[in-house]
DNA sequence: GGCCAGGCGCGTA
DNA sequence: TACGCGCATGGC
């Protein structure tokens, strides 16, 4: 077997902050090293200071594939300084310098976001762990290292029977993954040609799949699409919306998104991802939990 | 043991 | 347009 390696010179990249960010849901830590599925591709990267060095299990003859997965080519430090300068951006890029955004293979992506609903990122990472075990094509891997699977086609998941998905632990998500992957299946959504048009038109198309709303689709659109102007709102911004933006009024969901929509520029999406993880991190933290409960003092109109 | 988790679909006002 | 509820399952 063939080795393949890589090495990809990048600043402001944190390479464990992001694959564990609760945007993918396939990377699994092993001593300094990250390994999991891109593709069709078993892939082992280890974070450098200057660099993220790559290995793959087959000969590989140019590594656009991967570039373009990890986003090295972004310019992280532009696009923080796109935030809004206020307390809880401030607060939220201190804690998650380096984590990034990658760039997903649509159809995995949105099957993912459909289990997620309602489930914490551990509990994801198991379904679809378990749908990649079940339905995924098994690929090369090096020596002594564990199978791994590719994530299975929207075919094999339009073919498989509800309780055979159930049987991967997704509850009462299973026929909504199921009628996605049968729509997907049947040419019925394209998902190859939504990153070509305007975030609404893609939104609206991703909409018509069962088990998607927003939120999801709102995922899928920044995760997969790279629209930088998709912000997911799910129970934690709502949290830190709450918290940070609005501690005295708690305005509900309609007006949070409304304030999503101008308040974070360019790159909301960024900025929603930075928001997520502080918020999350923050929560694990008594000390942390103290500071932010500061930061809420202040207030910002809408 | 109770609360909550990267929500959605549907019924109701 | 904006709630409230039920839906599986498991972590903490």
């Amino acid at each position: 077997m063939t080795l393949s390696r890589a090495a990809f010179y990048v600043k402001h990249y944190d390479l464990a902050l992001t694959l564990a960010s609760g945007q993918a849901f396939r990377w699994r830590r092993s001593g300094d090293a990250w390994t999991g599925v891109i593709g069709s591709r078993w892939v082992r990267l280890r974070q450098e200071p200057e660099a993220i060095r790559a290995e793959t299990a087959a000969a590989e003859a140019d590594w656009q594939w991967l570039r373009h997965y990890l986003q090295v080519e972004v310019d992280l430090e532009s696009i923080l300084t796109a935030f809004p300068d206020d307390p809880p951006m401030r607060d939220s890029v201190a804690a998650c310098r380096g984590l990034r955004l990658l760039r997903q293979e649509p159809w995995e992506c949105l099957a993912s976001f459909i289990c997620s609903s309602t489930k914490q990122i551990v509990q994801i990472e198991q379904i679809v762990g378990l749908l990649c075990r079940r339905f995924g094509q098994a690929l090369p891997v090096p020596p002594g290292m564990d199978e791994a699977c590719a994530f299975p086609t929207a075919e094999r998941l339009a073919a498989a029977s509800e309780a055979e998905l159930r049987a991967c632990k997704m509850g009462f998500r299973a026929p909504y993954l199921s009628g996605a992957a049968r729509k997907v299946a049947a040419g019925e959504v394209d998902l190859s040609r939504l990153g070509l048009w305007p975030l609404e038109e893609a939104r609206a198309v991703l909409l018509t799949l069962p088990g998607v709303g927003m939120k999801i689709a709102d995922c899928v659109l920044l995760f997969a699409y790279g629209f930088q102007q998709a912000f997911p709102v799910d129970v934690w911004i709502i949290k830190a919306l709450q918290q940070l933006y609005f501690p005295k009024r708690r305005p509900k969901l309609p007006r949070l998104r409304r304030f999503s929509q101008t308040h974070f520029g360019p790159y909301s999406g960024y900025a929603q991802q930075y928001l997520f993880h502080y918020m999350r991190t923050a929560r694990k933290g008594r000390s942390i939990q103290r500071n932010l409960l500061t930061v809420g003092q202040h207030s910002v109109e809408p």
